[in-house]
DNA sequence: ATTACTAAAAGACGAGTAA
DNA sequence: TTTACTCGTCTTTTAGTAA
């Protein structure tokens, strides 16, 4: 996984828009042979951070959806090591209604399990949906789930995998649930936690909240 | 210079006081053995980036200003490769006396007459030359001179190829000259404008200089 | 417990070259 | 001109240990 390579080329601007770059050109950026050059291509066209289109005269190199989340990955880390670290990671946003859903998959004994034993509590049997404010989408794209939860099959169907970060609202710890979807929506996220965080808080559709990002 | 290494003793807060870790802990955070982990924190240590105190119980590590710098200089390649490219490029450093060689080479004909064509103006025979920051000799490195000043033949020598890029300081258009050397400095670049900067701007050896690069 | 040496295995690199 | 294969060499890693 060269990250350092993968930086290279969207210094270059490959994330912007497909860039022409032979490995010759390649090499030189990197300080390396044709070969390596033309390697290390390869090898992130293979795990999928670059996607390519080789022409007789080189070759044209975009970075992926992957490959850029890789590079954003990697942002955040830099930005958390400048923070000055009184930072505290807020997230923040009105309370909206959801589907429905939440509940339907927090009960599933598939994933409650899983709940119970990587985040230390059986969660209450519904979300407490929040829309982000603007600047707190940015923050949650460069929130990784770090607590990954696998996916199950059922008699009837499969469920699929997904991710949590661990959260606290006021002195609640609970936990951001990621379904991995192709199309979640990434300005909304959804709390699980040991209470019906609505009631407890006595919080309404609309109502401001703030959610801090625990490590 | 191990910079994956050296980022992950940054995030365990190493840059901010002396971080208590061990090789075998340290391994476990960048996934390789004892011998790695300790060969690396070795290697950092000798480079320059980190300073230890080693311990029987373990090792006190803590990142160097010179490591620091290294991180510094990696979240600009990052904030740069998200900024949008709304974002300007500043070359930031400090006014040096050159060897007036600058001075001479501007004022022969067979490179005035191209500084006019191309740039637009009749240059001021010298050069302000500029020491850069750190990362401004990252920036520099990426950026190409893209306006090409051929090489001429004199009765008595040959004087070769260079290219330049635009510039401005504060209200004053002007170029960096790059010379095409095998060993031409790259902490130092070199500016001419049709006017006399030092004097237009009352600056001298030592003064802060930002220079926009203008495409 | 540590750190870190040696030796052997694994992996990365570049020269030559095919396609 | 490209990309990228093979293969010999050099570098990095790890297991086993010493200190």
């Amino acid at each position: 996984m060269d990250i350092l390579s993968l930086k290279k080329l969207a210094l270059l601007g490959a994330h912007q828009k497909p860039l022409e770059l032979s490995s010759i050109e390649f090499a030189s950026h990197i300080d390396s042979s044709q070969q390596t050059a033309a390697r290390k291509l390869k090898n992130l066209e293979e795990e999928n951070l670059i996607s390519r289109q080789i022409l007789p005269e080189g070759q044209m190199i975009s970075i992926t959806e992957s490959g850029l989340s890789l590079l954003q990955q990697e942002l955040n880390d830099y930005q958390e090591i400048f923070s000055g670290n009184g930072g505290k990671k807020i997230l923040s946003g009105k309370v909206i209604t959801g589907l429905g859903e939440g509940q339907y998959y927090i009960s599933l004994a598939g994933y409650r399990v899983q709940f119970q034993e990587k985040l230390g509590f059986d969660p209450y049997p519904g979300t407490l949906n929040i829309k982000l404010d603007q600047p707190s989408i940015e923050l949650r794209k460069r929130i990784s789930g770090a607590i990954k939860i696998s996916g199950f099959t059922d008699q009837n169907r499969t469920f699929g995998r997904g991710s949590c970060f661990n959260v606290k609202i006021r002195d609640i710890m609970g936990a951001v649930v990621i379904p991995e979807r192709t199309h979640y929506p990434e300005d909304i996220i959804e709390i699980i936690a040991p209470v019906n965080l609505r009631d407890y808080f006595n919080i309404e559709d609309g109502s401001s909240v703030d959610v801090e990002v625990i490590k």
